[in-house]
DNA sequence: TATATACTATACCGTTCTGTATACTTTATT
DNA sequence: AATAAAGTATACAGAACGGTATAGTATATA
């Protein structure tokens, strides 16, 4: 990959978080990055597909950090799960938070036929099931019923840090999920 | 009230969740409300005037919708916090839902200086209050930090909702929210 | 030395955006 | 009948939007 594609993917990414993605134009993106609308264009044919590009690598990004957390620290199954919301609150906490790349993109295109809300769709979907693969690696028996209110606090919680840095949100989103997972194993 | 204005706001409203609120431009806003742009900034100074009257008057609606739903079913306090959900539910799955206003703006102005934005999170964080008074009224110890657990899950369920219509989130929310609150009663 | 690749610089096209100016029409009230 | 309020119709200003055309430069490889 490109240096400069990689910087435009790293502005972008940056812009849209703190901007919005509809109010962040291209000679924007082009002008904090350095460099000009043809190399941009060079590298993404549409300003749709730096979009897609955009929210496939924050995804990517957001899960390897997440998996390497839980596999270097946590060697039974169900001490992943428990420790989850530990890592989702230190990832959440940490100073370069921008929010949540799917929720975001979800909001500004809510057209169900949109490229963007879509994808924005599917990451939330699989963000889920890899929360529920957890769930059933502990022997947790309704381990998607568990995973489908795991994600509902995340993305709260999210939702919550994203409206108000700072909201503490993520201290009470980790006592819930405490309280679910342990009602969860034990039944 | 003019009929015209209400027609302005009605149709924003509607095209602000479905579209966008960046994607909607005034001229589209005025030939769905069947009207000219002379007739829409007479009653609106400028455009984030008529997205932040929009975001006033559909939480107002809500909250109203709710208070009603509540205080009409419910006698006792405690029984109150524990039909919430099941009003949201019904809220959630009307075939009119589009989506919670506060929560989509906020995402589509993240500036935390934007008018819009401060005003999606006084709504966030007004209902959480309200939610608040209802569990101190049922006499729950930590009232607070219930009404934020519970928010986290009806925000969650929302953006879920909002993401995929029918996707069932409401309903896991719901076991969630039983779940914390007999937690927080017993305690 | 020739050629391909990556990038820059700049100007531009057509469209859409918010917001306004001007002039006219309808309707209700006094 | 006179007046004020509310709305219509249309045209336009000025900026920003996504995207392209053209021409030129720097660098590395063959």
């Amino acid at each position: 990959m490109s240096v400069l594609k990689d910087k435009i993917l790293n502005t972008a990414t940056d812009l849209f978080q703190t901007r919005g993605i509809n109010s962040t134009g291209v000679d924007t993106i082009v002008a904090v990055a350095g460099t000009t609308k043809m190399t941009l264009y060079k590298h993404f044919h549409t300003k749709e597909g730096l979009i897609l590009e955009v929210l496939n690598k924050s995804q990517q990004d957001f899960q390897n950090w997440l998996d390497d957390k839980l596999s270097s620290n946590s060697k039974a199954p169900a001490d992943k799960i428990k420790q989850l919301f530990d890592f989702i609150e230190e990832w959440v906490t940490s100073p370069s938070f921008l929010g949540m790349g799917f929720i975001k993109a979800s909001a500004e295109f809510p057209n169900e036929e949109s490229p963007i809300h879509q994808l924005s769709s599917k990451q939330s979907r699989e963000f889920r099931q890899y929360i529920g693969k957890l769930a059933g690696e502990a022997n947790i028996k309704d381990a998607d019923g568990l995973a489908l209110q795991l994600s509902l606090l995340f993305e709260g919680a999210v939702q919550a840090e994203q409206m108000k840095r700072g909201s503490g949100a993520i201290k009470y989103a980790k006592k819930a999920a405490k309280l679910l997972i342990d009602g969860a194993i034990n039944q």
